[in-house]
DNA sequence: AAACGTGGCAACCGCCCCCCG
DNA sequence: ACGGGGGGCGGTTGCCACGTT
């Protein structure tokens, strides 16, 4: 007995989306806001899966969109996630802002992946994710621990290091003008281990991971603007982390940091 | 001009996690 | 404590546009 399908197959419609669709949805999203994805297509007069329509406004009609080509700088930021964290799409894409998932999966599928093997970089191949890698246990056991709130309090001060938090920036500020319930229940935990640092991701033999600044205070909204500076900056967040797993420190949750 | 090959990308699929009752 | 549903995610598919022969 399996879980029921998200929804019925029947009298759905599927496939590219027409820009009645498209007006239907992003009218109701407009008067709605986001959210019951599942009931959305019914009370939208769509006849969609819901996930479809989640689909289709994250990834194209949602206002924030960016876009156009994804400039060097941009591709740069992207290679050097990559690197660190494998094919973690949501968690790049959450790093730059006006880029969906899925443009970042498609452009690195399409474009960089050729790229940087006719460059003669190096790419590891990544590793069917292990089952449960989200899970705590498998943190801990390879001794990085990104915290719930209970870690927080019995943490180290002193070695505490900020994990930067997977959030997709532009939806952040959807949420905050729309002051939905997203904002108070996006605790997602940067959950990272050792072990998807270096099964997952790909290597490459250009990239320069021995700077740290362990200074670092980023801001948790970062600015649309992008230039170099920011770039380096996220880059040298997420080394952070990277190095803290040789050091075998406990990490925390960027966000709940500000609550300190 | 037609046939074929290739690349890009929107959309779908199915698994998994988390929240809530 | 537990189970089910909703939603998020990464992988994959398939269509279409464009280039090449």
């Amino acid at each position: 007995m399996g879980r029921s399908p998200c929804c019925s197959k029947v009298g759905i419609h599927r496939g590219p989306w027409t820009s009645r669709e498209d007006a239907l949805l992003t009218s109701y999203i407009q008067n709605h806001g986001e959210g019951n994805w599942r009931s959305l297509p019914k009370l939208a007069g769509l006849l969609r899966c819901g996930k479809s329509c989640r689909l289709r406004w994250m990834n194209y009609l949602r206002p924030d969109i960016k876009r156009g080509n994804i400039g060097p700088e941009e591709e740069d930021l992207i290679i050097r996630l990559h690197r660190l964290l494998g094919n973690r799409w949501s968690l790049i894409a959450g790093r730059l802002p006006g880029r969906t998932d899925n443009e970042i999966k498609n452009y690195w599928n399409s474009h960089l992946s050729k790229k940087l093997k006719k460059q003669g970089l190096v790419i590891r191949e990544a590793t069917p994710r292990p089952k449960h890698s989200k899970s705590s246990s498998n943190n801990k056991k390879q001794g990085v621990h990104i915290s719930n709130q209970t870690e927080m309090v019995r943490g180290n001060n002193e070695n505490k290091i900020y994990a930067p938090k997977p959030t997709r920036l532009t939806a952040r500020i959807h949420v905050m003008e729309n002051s939905s319930e997203e904002e108070k229940g996006s605790s997602d935990e940067m959950e990272l281990s050792a072990n998807n640092y270096w099964s997952d991701g790909g290597e490459y033999d250009f990239l320069d991971t021995d700077q740290f600044n362990l200074d670092l205070g980023l801001d948790q909204v970062l600015p649309v603007q992008q230039d170099s500076v920011m770039l380096e900056r996220l880059f040298d967040e997420y080394s952070q982390l990277l190095q803290s797993e040789v050091n075998d420190i406990n990490l925390f949750s960027y966000d709940q940091s500000l609550m300190v």
